[in-house]
DNA sequence: CAACTATGCAACAAAATGTTCTATAAGATC
DNA sequence: GATCTTATAGAACATTTTGTTGCATAGTTG
């Protein structure tokens, strides 16, 4: 019998992972140790040893596992400016409201040493990037787009901007702010004669 | 004589923060600790710890201190096109070629949850903003921009793309992506009939 | 049931972290 | 220059964190 498939083994990864996530992201990556993810599940410190020999190793396998955004499903009905509003309002409810938001920089930092973590943040992203891409193609395929739209850059603008204010400049992400956001994208996106 | 004042308190604050320094950005954060500064410099683990009673303490003083990003001096020559090139190409540089690029990260999972980061990073930004600003002003002074530009939305978009694609996305920044960036961003805040 | 293996527990080892005391040397004060 | 003050180096020590190991127990597999 392979150790991967003791049930017991499983058990104890998932109860001791979803703790260390909840350490996680109740304090900091810091605090997640063997101590601490034993005291949270009674789980003794051996078996965690056992498991994890060193605790960088188990504070990604906790990154990883369970530190991941929302997935937004892409929305594409129409018009364009609807669509917009959608994907970026449950974006920016998702920095504000879940555990990702106070998760994200820490994966940030993470991933500036640490090759897993990297090519899974950009892994995330790249795949909000194809959810959006599917939003402006199908406003293409409506006719609501500009011909020569730069949809490449819409799309990094749309997806960076709310990140960067919460992340990095510290500015509040509201609705107030996200209509003007989409008000600037759709000036570049939509056929200059479309409905607005 | 008060504490602060005395050259030999100083002259070992920053030996010991220069040190911290170094550590900090060719390891990381974690790397800092009394005894690695004093390794690094000679100085007793007994006064680095009269100086710092906690390892936070001297991590943070040691970001706060010189952890900034390199700050780029306003071109306001015009063209505006011309302006965010220098600006931008700057702001790419110092991401992909500095210390910064490598310190950011960090210090914006740090902000995620200790004030003294948070504002420090904040202020970095707004500064940022400004400057970015002062070049949007003098376009407007010489009549390029278009009277509805939404200037402020496009400031936001021109400095978080390459946050974004650096530290989050992972792609690369170079001046094949930065054209088309500056391009995009051009179209939004020119007047109609300005020179391109 | 028999063989295997993950767990809990306790004892231990090692390293990181923090504290305190003393002698010395550098700076400040007069 | 003599004296008082204060920061430092160094060592000894205490504490906490981190990692290891052996053994009895209990769950799992065939």
């Amino acid at each position: 019998m392979k150790t991967t498939e003791d049930p017991r083994y499983i058990a104890t990864r998932n109860l001791a992972l979803d703790a260390a996530f909840k350490i996680f992201h109740s304090e900091s990556v810091l605090a997640v140790t063997h101590a601490s993810v034993s005291a949270e599940t009674g789980i003794s410190r051996s078996t965690l040893y056992r498991h994890w020999p060193h605790v960088e190793q188990l504070r990604k396998d906790a990154m990883l596992r369970v530190a991941r955004p929302p997935v937004i499903a892409p929305r594409t009905n129409g018009p364009l400016k609807a669509d917009l509003n959608w994907m970026l309002g449950l974006l920016m409810a998702a920095l504000n409201e879940t555990p990702w938001g106070k998760i994200a920089p820490q994966m940030i930092a993470t991933a500036a040493t640490d090759e897993d973590a990297k090519s899974a943040i950009n892994g995330f992203m790249a795949d909000r990037k194809r959810d959006m891409m599917s939003v402006f193609e199908a406003a293409e395929q409506r006719g609501e787009l500009a011909p020569d739209a730069p949809v490449e850059n819409l799309i990094e603008m749309a997806i960076s901007v709310p990140y960067h204010r919460k992340l990095v400049a510290g500015l509040p992400l509201d609705y107030d702010w996200l209509d003007g956001h989409i008000e600037t994208l759709c000036r570049l996106a939509l056929r200059p004669g479309a409905a607005d």
